[in-house]
DNA sequence: ATAATTTTTTAGACCTGTCTAAAAAATTTA
DNA sequence: TAAATTTTTTAGACAGGTCTAAAAAATTAT
């Protein structure tokens, strides 16, 4: 169907796209750790397929078909992620990368039965949506704790970072999904956050603070 | 490491090794639906690796380095096969396809908690025998069904054809890994043989026999 | 033992996906 | 708005893997 080289080029454009409406050759070149040049050749081919729209100089956005197969790949790497923490134990740190192997198996079967297997999760270890079959998913909105201010509480539901160093450190820190914190103080010299995490007291720089997201 | 044509040559010539010492590059070539002269280029570079033992003309072998690659492969296969059957209830005739993409994932460790996961199953759906994390298995001695006379018996334990179509016959007459069978006649016309598969009788042809295999 | 046939290898081409270097276009700065 | 800088595209090359056609070696038949 897509070659693997084509599905992660559209699985970038497609993450790419929720931060700004149209993509940059170079915004895909840094987030696949390629050359531009390669890029352009890339986009040519996912133009002529149809899968993006694309003027030379103008960045891309992706087409209905695009996108659809954007979300397949995504479904399937979230899905995979899911399995590998709560079937096979891995934390939610290590399997970023086999989910990115994972997801270019091809068999639709076989995800909608993985689907059923784990009853149907809707969101990954990293607290991201799972699309359905269809590409359907309800896109929970999020804030990072940065924008709390003293006293406002929230329920941690996502990263902004996913990088193993970030996450290992807010496993540490009891910072996981499903947490209820509260912001009891912010120091006003480098606005670092004091949190109240269930019974302990936690003390978030202001880089944690915007990377990690509540449920408004 | 490996490439997934790499792979997919080691896993070939492993298997065709089962039945002759020495492979050939056709049919190395009939195996993986390839040309002779791609089969000769790959040789090439499998014994630039040290994966094959090749002299121009004279077949290949395997060296210690490329049996234990292929072996980690149809470790990942045969895992794979029984997850999909076992966990996602696929039927053993639907595996194989997606077992062919799955072997490819990279992680050991991924295996290794799939393996565990599933409390360590020495056979795939077909009877075959999984190695274990080494290489190692214990192969089974199996034996046909056609060379049974008549009122001997044997527990189903593995198959010759690994095909779709061969294994939904297989299942329709109940003739499935573990059920106990006895040859009640041979049909002296066309060698076909009754059989006593439990409460059922059942009448299956010499080619059947031939690819039905029983534990000794 | 020679000829005919089959198997295997070589030669040369092509496709995908990548790269570097250089040219062209767009954007930013002054 | 002209110059400097940045971004993007083009041109040309290369590696992996495959193919067809033809040559070479091995095997089988006569
Ligand atoms: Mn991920
Ligand atoms: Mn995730
Ligand atoms: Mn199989
Ligand atoms: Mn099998």
């Amino acid at each position: 169907m897509n070659t693997l080289a084509e599905e992660n080029y559209l699985k970038s454009i497609y993450h790419l796209s929720l931060n700004d409406v149209t993509v940059s050759t170079n915004q895909i070149a840094a987030a696949l750790s390629t050359k531009a040049a390669s890029v352009t050749d890339m986009l040519k081919k996912l133009a002529d397929k149809e899968l993006i729209n694309y003027e030379k100089y103008q960045g891309v956005t992706l087409t209905p078909a695009g996108e659809k197969i954007a979300l397949h790949i995504i479904r399937k790497h979230r899905l995979w992620e899911y399995f590998l923490v709560e079937k096979l134990n891995f934390k939610w740190d290590e399997v970023h990368e086999m989910a990115e192997e994972m997801e270019h198996i091809s068999s639709v079967e076989l995800i909608d039965r993985l689907d059923k297997f784990m009853d149907h999760p809707k969101h990954d270890p990293h607290g991201d949506p799972i699309p359905d079959r269809d590409g359907n998913f309800k896109k929970h909105e999020l804030k990072p704790i940065a924008s709390l201010n003293v006293n406002e509480s929230g329920i941690i539901s996502g990263v902004r970072d996913h990088s193993p160093a970030f996450l290992q450190y807010l496993e540490k820190q009891q910072l996981t999904i499903g947490k209820k914190i509260a912001v009891t103080d912010i120091i006003e010299y480098d606005n670092s956050m004091i949190l109240q995490v269930e019974n302990t007291t936690t003390h978030i720089s202001r880089e944690v603070a915007k990377n990690l997201l509540i449920a408004i």
